[in-house]
DNA sequence: GTCTATAAAGCGAGCGCTCGCTCGTAAAAT
DNA sequence: ATTTTACGAGCGAGCGCTCGCTTTATAGAC
């Protein structure tokens, strides 16, 4: 019953595939912080869930997650302090179910690309989906981005590695693409280096791009043919 | 003789004008902020602001602004509690201070691109000026970056300004040279907008390049290639 | 259906502590 | 002697977190 619902396949699209609702998100942090949640109906602990992790997302983007108190977040999410620290034992804890949800949906959405496609093509299906990944989570992806410079070493740790994660996933397809002489790239760590910042500009400075009328789509596709233009595909 | 000393201009740098020294910058913020600086003798003033900022950040830097307790900076700098509180009257300015000397300095060092040099040459000028300029100032521009996000309304606006900025100057010069017929260009704001986070990355993961060994130098010409190339610079 | 025993979930005042900031006083400089 | 600077204990407020208690949901007996 907390079971995500699956969603039919579109196309190969990385996000497709994956139930990025913010039930079946929570869903999956009740999986992997089962133990130390004191609730123990499934389905109240995920539907809290769901509402405390909106609610953190919201508060903590708006004023920082440092800032926020669980005073803020218990008259937001019409829960009791009490009834709060049922579902984790420390702020701590809190935070790390939201990075550890991000780096995990990275992971299963982008972690494998479809090997049979050839190199530019499989760039253009990292890209998309590092946007379209970015834009269906963006609350999760701003606050994972904002809060993670200067916090415990571990919630610092699980985010360094996430982003070293993806940046590895893009030196390879280029590597690759290099080796079959479909890009003409002379140091493809670096490359790779200079895309990242890019693919992370669409949620970082959203409301630039927001105000501006730029979408998802239409910016995927400007990032794509200004690095196939840098990288020479043919 | 808190005047910054000239240093000897070395080619066209724009940070070879400019005495990024911390006690010159510690005179800028003593002659913006002089008002509500209670210390009198300005060389008193200048020494133990140059003292507080630079604690400052590199507290900031580890643990975030906010975490970074007065306590900690009085026992950081050697000063007790009163003796900082003569130099700004709340955390908030001690904020605006730092903020005000970053974007004050952009638009000296940055905000005129030599006219003369023809468009290609002067997109090469910002984007090593820009490397350069955030090499000098590391902790002040990681500080900006890092803290204005989730700030009080005046400092956000501030850091927002500024980067809006430079993006509006390495705009310009694209326009310059699409015009001129030096760059191959479809959309100029997108393309600025491209251009911006690369350049910010810079200092944003510093850390990063210094483990891969990577200069200002080599940054910045890397930076000049990828885009060269994307550009069609002839 | 109604009653009731038990478990589950929620409540919120209060604890110890740290925060930004003040102010009466001491030390140093002139 | 007077001004300038520095000191640091102390203030009220707000923090993360706890715990004794109440309310709500559930299940078996009749």
């Amino acid at each position: 019953m907390t079971q995500p619902k699956p969603v039919p396949p579109r196309g190969d699209a990385p996000t497709a595939r994956l139930d990025l609702s913010l039930e079946a998100l929570a869903a999956r942090i009740l999986a992997r912080h089962g133990d130390t949640i004191r609730v123990k109906k499934a389905h109240v602990a995920t539907q809290r869930l769901a509402r405390i992790v909106d609610c953190t997302l919201a508060l903590a983007n708006r004023v920082g997650f440092h800032s926020m108190s669980l005073r803020d977040l218990s008259k937001e999410t019409g829960l009791s302090m009490g009834a709060l620290y049922a579902y984790f034992d420390s702020k701590e804890t809190l935070l790390l179910m939201v990075l550890g949800t991000v780096s995990e949906v990275v992971e299963e959405a982008l972690g494998h690309p479809p090997a049979e496609l050839p190199p530019p093509e499989r760039l253009r299906w990292l890209v998309a989906g590092h946007v379209a990944l970015t834009e269906a989570m963006l609350p999760w992806f701003t606050f994972a981005y904002m809060q993670a410079k200067s916090f415990p070493p571990e919630a610092r740790a699980l985010a360094v590695a996430s982003e070293q994660r993806t940046e590895g996933l893009i030196a390879q397809v280029l590597a690759d693409g290099k080796a079959a002489g479909d890009f003409e790239i002379a140091d493809v760590e670096m490359t790779a280096a200079l895309l990242k910042p890019m693919l992370q500009d669409w949620y970082v400075k959203r409301s630039k791009y927001r105000r501006r009328k730029v979408s998802p789509g239409a910016y995927s596709q400007a990032l794509m043919a200004f690095v196939g233009a840098a990288i020479g595909k043919r």
